[in-house]
DNA sequence: TTGAAAAATGCAATAACCTGCATTTGCATA
DNA sequence: TATGCAAATGCAGGTTATTGCATTTTTCAA
């Protein structure tokens, strides 16, 4: 579904927006609301103000927060939802038609899982129930949840069953959410996921790492991989942009 | 013979070609419609309310919206949501502390997990992503979410995966979503479904049925289980209500 | 504590709505 | 074909809904 010009949206079509924003991104300030939608953020504090009446969000000082699940608390302080939507524009042509898709789970994945084609058929294997049900939206993709231990922090299945799960399966490519990346590789910080990872890794011939910017250059306890184990970055920088200077070469392309 | 363009067209007619406009666009503007159809808005907006007392149309301020419209991926708009928060209620009085439950998926379920006190310490096994979700946001609850392909009518894990999967477990509690119950037993309609449905059973010590009212008396095509294997029948009635009187003695406790 | 951002409140302009009522139209029947 | 009648339509008017702006109040963080 496309946002196309908001020339003309109706009262109720607006608040669909802004739900959509909220379940997407689990916040929402008025005034990017504002900006987005061609109204002012009186108006859209009254839609906030409806929405929560009913039920439908959790309105709070300057924005409103997803109703259901919030997890957005030990993953990123700076939460930039436009970034994200470039990330996973640009993540898009790295999908075809036939391919098998391993994916982790966070909030930028979920951005590249909401935008992908309704046409698409892939099969997709997901740690990630959140991912798994946003996938399963999709008519034409399979979607393999693989189960576990659910970690409480993360939401994603850790485990000694999902590695060995993971092992049996060869997949064209795995996205994975980033935690840590620099010149040293790709970095987390609990045992549990970072064994989970790995596996990923090693279960797929190609292996994509999209991310903010903002986590470049930010290193974690735990090793996942190599950069020369990274197949594509994908940041919402220009390829040539000077931040990504350091990993020409390394990793083997910039998106 | 005269060939008459868009001109009179025919009250039904005109209905037909609004409600084609609204699949294709999901909306339309009374004022748009105004123009294309040759009628004034007057009469437009009486084709939206009574496209709209037939539920074909969701009718708002300045046009309509197609029906399809409002998606309901985390929606808290559950049916029937009054009676499910009274099972719910019903349903925690059987959830010890120290507890191993099995369950599957569901909006009766989801409002049961929703309900777990914050204090509760136990473990549950699910094959639901939303479940497995709703059930993390409880500090003190294990969660092991069960993988295999994900349903895309129920999103809830199936396949032999999963029914392996559960053999493997012993638990105290199956708290089982219930599509169709009736004298014969509980019933449902997806064959992949029954087969996870029927190993739960087996792997559980007790089974409980919440389910509304409404679908007692329903029967789908294939079998779960019989009556004598439920050991719970909770509903939103209360347990000496006429309309369960032929489950007394039938199934061990109703609540 | 203070100052800036956000929210609430009141108000006005505009667009959309509704209710009768008069006129026209479709259609069945004489 | 003519005719009668109910349904459909457009129009006038008064009412309500929606929105943005100005002003005051509240909230939050430094």
């Amino acid at each position: 579904m496309v946002l196309t010009e908001n020339k003309n949206l109706l009262k109720k079509e607006r608040q669909l927006q802004i739900i959509r924003q909220i379940n997407l991104h689990n916040k929402v300030l008025s005034s990017d609301l504002s900006l987005e939608l061609n109204v002012s953020e009186d108006t859209i504090r009254r839609d906030l103000n409806e929405l929560a009446l009913e039920d439908k969000i959790i309105k709070v000082h300057g924005g409103a927060l997803s109703k259901s699940f919030n997890f957005t608390a030990t993953q990123e302080e700076t939460y930039s939802f436009e970034e994200k939507q470039i990330i996973a524009r640009k993540t898009l042509s790295l999908i075809k038609d036939g391919m098998t898709i391993l994916t982790s789970g966070g909030t930028t994945i979920r951005a590249i899982a909401n935008l992908l084609p309704e046409t698409l058929n892939a099969t997709f294997f997901t740690i990630s129930p959140l991912i798994a049900l946003e996938l399963s939206e999709h008519p034409n993709i399979e979607v393999i949840l693989l189960g576990g231990k659910l970690s409480n922090s993360s939401k994603i299945s850790v485990g000694g069953d999902v590695v060995a799960k993971i092992q049996e399966i060869k997949a064209d490519l795995c996205i994975l959410g980033i935690n840590g990346f620099d010149n040293e590789g790709i970095s987390d910080s609990d045992y549990e996921v970072v064994q989970v990872k790995k596996a990923m890794v090693r279960a797929s011939k190609q292996v994509a790492a999209p991310t903010i910017s903002e986590k470049l250059n930010s290193s974690l306890r735990l090793k996942v991989c190599e950069l020369s184990e990274v197949d594509f970055l994908i940041t919402e920088l220009a390829p040539n942009h000077q931040s990504l200077e350091m990993f020409q070469g390394v990793v083997r392309v910039i998106l």
